[in-house]
DNA sequence: TTGTAGGCGTTATCAT
DNA sequence: ATGATAACGCCTACAA
C-alpha cells in the first residue's frame, strides 16, 4: 500500500501537503492539489486511517452496545439502529457493534475501545458497559435511564415511560376494560420500571387494584422460556387459571404475536373476547397482522437518530445546546385489536 | 489516559516488558507480571488500540455491509448479523457496521477501511463495494455469488438457490399447484437470478409455461412501493386481473405477511384458497402467524457464523484447510399454509 | 527474562 | 501556500 512519502516525493511536494489535500484542513493551491490527487490515484493512495487516528485522537466511529448476548432483536431494536446508522454517516461516522460477551473477558487483556463514544441500549440497573463507558471517561448516550449508584449525570433519550403507560391504560378504561394484564420487559431493563410504576399507578387511581396474575415481566434472554413468554403466560392465566382478563398489553412485538396465538390455541377472540395492545412494535408488521394490532408508536429510528445527534454534540461534532435528556413523542395508533366492553 | 511509558516507569521496568505483560506475546517472570498488572490498575492504563493497530497493521475488526442505505432489514438480516457478531466475538473480533451511502462519497477523501476483512451481504451484480474491497486487497467473504465481471475468484457462503427453487416447486406441483405465483426478491440480488432461473426451469420441466404473472420483483429499496410489495402485487393480480393463481412464494417474511394481509383483503382463505410458501423468515414469525407459515429455513445465523469462519481462515487466525464455496443446509419446514389440491 | 531504540503513517507546529 | 520535523503510543528486532 503506497504511503504518504511515496506520493509526496513523486508529486514533489512534502508529505505535509499531501495531508493538506486529504484532510481538507489548510488551503492548497490548485495546481497542487491536482497533482497530489493525480499521483495519489496513480499509486492508489489512501491515507491510512489507523496512523491518522493515533494523532487526532479521533476514530471517527461510535459504538452501539446491543442487549447482552442478544440473540434475539425485536423490531424495535432493528428500526433503532437502521436510525443510528444512517444519522451517524451523515457526520461520517461509523457503526461499532459492541456486545458484551458472555463470560467476563480477563480485565486487563483488554484495549482501549476504538470509539469516540457511544449509544447504549436497553439498560439494566448498575448496568456494567456503563459502568465502563464511565469508567474510561467515553462520552455515552442511553436509550433510557441509567440506574447506576456511581452516576449522576447522563444523556438519554428516551419515550416518557410514565405518560406511556398512562395513556394506555386509560385509553383502555375509557373502553371499559377493568381487567387488564400486562406484560411487561425484562425486570431488569430500566423502563419496565418505569411502566410497571404507571401501570400500577394508573389502575390504583380508577379503584383497580394490581393482582399478582396481573403484572409479568419477561424471562431473562437465556432462559428457555424467553421465546414462548406472551403464549405461555397468556396461556397459563386466561386458560389454567382461568382468570377473566379483558385486555392484555403486550411489551413488543414478539410478544403480541406469541400472545395473539395463544389466544387463538384459546379459542378467545381478538378483540372481540380479548383486546390486545401493543407497546412497542414494527409498523408494517402491526398493520399486516390478522387483526391489525393497536399500537403504541415509540419511533424506534427517530430515538435512534436522536442519540447520535447528542452524541454527536458531546463529541464537538454537532454545535450548540442540547438538553441532556430528549424525549421522543409517542402516539396511540388505533388500528383493530382494541375493543369497548358494555358494561 | 496513562501510557506504556507511565506504567513502566513507575513499575521499574521497559516498555517492551509492558508490552510483552498485555500482548502475551513473549513470556514474563511471575514478579514483573504481578507488579505491571498492579500498577496498570492503579495508573487506569490499557494499551491503545490504536496505536498497536498501527505498528500490527491489524485492526481487530471485520466490516459488515448491509443492503445499500438499508431502511428496513428482513428478520432473516437480523438473524444473519447475530450469527455473525457472535462468531466473530470468539475470535475477539469485533464488527463494524458498513453502508454504502446513498450519494457517492467523493472518493479521494476517503480514508483506508479501518478493517482487517469483510463480510458482504447481498450482493448484487457489478456490486460496487466488492469492486471496492478487491481494489483495496481487503479480504472478503460473500453471502451469495460475485457477480462482477473483473473477479474469478471469491469466497463465499449461499445456500443451494436453484435447488431450493426446485424443491418448493416440486413441492408445490406435488400437492396439485399449477398455477404458481412467485414473489422474488430484487432483480439486481444475484440470489434473484437462481432462484428465477431454476423457478421457470422446474415449472417448465414440469410442463407449466411461466407468465409472465407469475414471476415479480420486489422494487428497489427507495422505491415507494417497496414495502407493499407482496400487498400490491396480490391485489393486482389476484384482485384487478382476476389471475387464476392457486400458490404463492413470497420471497421473504415482510412480502409474506403483506401478501396475507391481501389475501384476507380478497376474501381468499389461506390455505383453502391460495397456498404461502415462504422462502426465507423468522421461525419465530413463522410459527405465529395465523395461519402457521410453511417455510425453507435457510439457517441465516449459521450462514453468518460460517461466513466469519471463512474470513478468520482468509485472515489467517482460523487454520485448516476450508473450501472457498460453503453450501449451508435448507430444508422445508411444513406448517399450515400449503394445501393440497383435489384435480 | 528484560532493556534499547527504531519505526509504523499520519498530523500538527513552527518556520519560511 | 508550502516545507521540515517532532510527536502520537505501541511493538519488535536485537542486544544483553
Amino acid at each position: 500500500m503506497a504511503k504518504i512519502d511515496d506520493v509526496a516525493r513523486l508529486a514533489k511536494v512534502s508529505k505535509g501537503t499531501v495531508s493538506n489535500v486529504f484532510s481538507q484542513k489548510r488551503p492548497t493551491s490548485d495546481e497542487v492539489r491536482e497533482r497530489v490527487l493525480r499521483v495519489s490515484r496513480q499509486l492508489n493512495y489512501v491515507p491510512n486511517h489507523t496512523a491518522r487516528s493515533l494523532v487526532t485522537k479521533k476514530t471517527m466511529a461510535i459504538g452501539l452496545t446491543i442487549p447482552h448476548g442478544s440473540f434475539f432483536f425485536s423490531l424495535f431494536h432493528t428500526q433503532f439502529i437502521n436510525g443510528v446508522i444512517l444519522e451517524a454517516s451523515y457526520y461520517g461516522y461509523r457503526v461499532l457493534l459492541d456486545i458484551i460477551p458472555e463470560q467476563q473477558v480477563q480485565t486487563p487483556f483488554l484495549t482501549s475501545y476504538p470509539i469516540d463514544g457511544a449509544v447504549v441500549m436497553s439498560p439494566t440497573t448498575n448496568d456494567e458497559r456503563i459502568a465502563l463507558m464511565h469508567a474510561g471517561q467515553i462520552p455515552f448516550v442511553t436509550v433510557g435511564k441509567v440506574m447506576n449508584e456511581e452516576i449522576a449525570h447522563f444523556t438519554s433519550v428516551d419515550n416518557d415511560n410514565p405518560q406511556i403507560m398512562r395513556s394506555i391504560c386509560e385509553y383502555l378504561i375509557d373502553k371499559g376494560h377493568t381487567a387488564i394484564m400486562f406484560l411487561n420487559a425484562n425486570a431488569l431493563m430500566t423502563v419496565s420500571l418505569d411502566r410497571k410504576a404507571s401501570f400500577i399507578q394508573t389502575l390504583e387511581k380508577h379503584g383497580l387494584p394490581v393482582e399478582a396474575h396481573m403484572l409479568h415481566h419477561k424471562p431473562a434472554l437465556n432462559s428457555s422460556e424467553y421465546l414462548d413468554y406472551g403464549y405461555a403466560e397468556t396461556i397459563r392465566v386466561l386458560g389454567t387459571e382461568r382468570r377473566k382478563v379483558t385486555a392484555i398489553i403486550a411489551d413488543d412485538d414478539r410478544t403480541a404475536f406469541s400472545t395473539l396465538k395463544a389466544l387463538k390455541d384459546l379459542n378467545l377472540n381478538v378483540p372481540g373476547d380479548v383486546s390486545l395492545f401493543v407497546i412497542c412494535g414494527d409498523l408494517s408488521m402491526m398493520v399486516q397482522s390478522d387483526p391489525s394490532l393497536t399500537s403504541m408508536d415509540l419511533q424506534p429510528s427517530e430515538l435512534g437518530a436522536q442519540s447520535v445527534r447528542l452524541l454527536m454534540n458531546q463529541l464537538g461534532v454537532l454545535q450548540g445546546e442540547f438538553p441532556e435528556h430528549v424525549i421522543v413523542e409517542s402516539k396511540i395508533i388505533e388500528r383493530n385489536s382494541v375493543s369497548t366492553i358494555s358494561s
